[in-house]
RNA sequence: GGCUCGGUGGCAGAGUGGUUAUGCAGCGGAUUGCAAAUCCGUCAACGCCGGUUCGAUUCCGACCCGAGCCUCCA
């Protein structure tokens, strides 16, 4: 079997992907804290790891996939303030329309989704291994890392505590013994969210979740771990130094982190009106549409969204359901989506946009090939479409219905059948003026006609 | 200021020490009543300056420009 390689943020090259345990591959992600709609940038780290996830998943029987739902923290209990409701309504309703937004985007749903709200117990136990190995302190009911104590703090994300101070440009709350230390677990006034502690009444910070849950839930080492390029530092930095220190040995083998995207060639960001919610955007595009939009560049470049990337990705799309569709009555060949030039793109460290060069040849090759090469070449495509997470919808299903959303649906099917008719009729009498008009009434309406000799097929544009 | 990563044809976006990425757009052709779709062909790129090399977009150095991180932002 050829090789897995993965870009590892930590040694900073690509290694070739070997598993501790090939029998049980291990892979968590950071995901949402649930206090507002998920943006297309969120959207990024989900589908680049959903693929990747996909792709293990085609070479190893067990491959255990975390992604974790951060249920507290302090901006989930601004929004319930502000909003005037219980913290639990908050959490309820986004991670509700997280998981529904993300599933549109044809990800696979995770084997394992911990909340951090059901994972104090782990957490508690945590703290408790640091402060027994002086990793931690307790300071004015706050318990705190001590990033002294770890002489290789800072390596993951290549950084000195010297360099850190250097560029210090934060306030540092005088309980702290050191500018890096970070907070483990804080105080909890009585009208905010908390649990009993030995130290008294509070919440977790920020890092601890990911470190405790992935020790419940995956163990002590985990092959990969993933999320977006701003996490490296300081969450993952923490993460790992919550988890070498408090457990030793090694904590996770490949990171990995994506880029980010940029609106326009601008950062998206509230000041600057630019930031799209993937709830937003499916009222104009289906979900695949985005998906296919995401993997259109590399994940560790960034990407440029833009309207004209989403117009291009359906045209793309389009052109590929098409193909299919012409081959619709031929039943496909059973094809290893591992032995396509897609999976090879693939392994070398998620190459989708070559992945998705290979698609337009195997489409290509399908729209002329001879009656034999038709079910091998069908299968292949719907293989590898399936390794990127694309092309399983019915291809007339596809090409004919419009949004899921269900809005500006138009003229019927049957409206549009009964003018191919029409159409079809003045052409026979040689009326093409006529026919045209029909034409061009449809298109108006967004409705293309194809002619071929087998007869006229439409799509929606 | 510190650390990191980039600058590829009109646009998006891979890759490579010497030979076409790919897609969209453009141009020419086949096909079509005309189109659309499809197919064939075609144009066009590697920020700037040096260095290494028989040869550099690809390696090295300087410079210019851009982006990200530097305590809760994917």
């Amino acid at each position: 079997m050829a090789e897995l390689a993965l870009y590892n943020t930590f040694s900073r090259k690509k290694e070739i992907f070997t598993p501790a345990d090939p029998n049980r591959v291990t892979m968590y992600v950071c995901g949402p804290t649930v206090y507002n709609l998920a943006h297309i940038g969120n959207a990024r780290p989900v589908v680049v790891f959903d693929t990747l996830n996909r792709v293990l998943r085609s070479r190893y029987p067990n491959v255990i996939y975390a992604r974790n739902i951060t249920d507290i923290d302090d901006k989930i209990i601004e929004a319930a303030r502000s909003a005037g409701t219980d913290i639990k309504d908050v959490t309820d309703e986004f991670t509700a329309k997280y998981r529904e937004d993300m599933g549109n985007l044809n990800t696979l749903i995770p084997d394992i989704e911990p909340h951090a709200t059901d994972n104090i117990g782990p957490m508690l136990d945590l703290m408790e291994r640091l402060l027994a190995g002086d990793h931690a302190y307790v300071a004015e009911g706050h318990v705190l890392f001590a990033v002294d104590s770890m002489a290789e703090y800072g390596q993951l994300s290549g950084r000195s505590l010297d360099d850190m101070l250097a560029g210090a440009r934060v306030e540092v709350a005088s309980y702290k013994r050191h500018p890096g230390d970070f907070v483990l677990w804080k105080p909890s006034s009585d009208d905010e969210p908390g649990w009993e502690s030995p130290w008294g009444r509070g919440r977790p910070g920020w890092h601890l979740e990911c470190s405790a849950m992935i020790k419940a839930h995956l163990g002590d080492t985990i092959d990969i771990h993933g999320g977006g390029r701003d996490l490296i530092f300081p969450h993952h930095e923490n993460e790992r130094a919550q988890s070498c220190c408090a457990y030793g040995g090694e904590f996770v083998r490949y990171w990995m982190h994506n880029a980010y995207l940029d609106m326009d060639g601008e950062k998206m960001s509230k000041s600057l009106g630019n930031v799209r919610t993937v709830r937003e955007l499916l009222q104009s595009y289906r979900g695949e549409v985005l998906r296919f939009a995401l993997l259109s560049a590399h994940y560790r470049s960034e990407l440029t969204f833009s309207e004209s990337l989403l117009d291009n990705a359906k045209s793309a799309l389009d052109s590929f359901y098409s193909a299919l569709r012409q081959v619709a009555d031929t039943a496909p060949e059973a094809v290893e989506a591992s032995e396509t030039a897609v999976a090879q793109a693939l392994l070398d460290d998620l190459n989708t946009p070559q992945a998705i060069a290979e698609l337009h040849a195997v489409s290509k090759r399908l729209n002329k090939a001879e009656e034999a090469a038709i079910p091998r070449l069908k299968g292949e495509l719907l293989a590898a479409g399936k390794l990127l997470g694309l092309l399983q919808h019915d291809p007339v299903d596809w090409l004919t219905s419009g949004l899921s959303s269900g809005s500006g649906e138009g003229l019927s099917a049957d409206e549009i059948e009964g003018q191919i008719a029409a159409r079809a009729a003045a052409k026979a009498d040689k009326d093409f003026a006529a026919a045209d008009a029909i034409r061009d009434a449809l298109a108006s309406a967004g409705i293309v006609l194809e002619d071929s000799a087998a007869g006229t097929t439409w799509r929606r544009q």
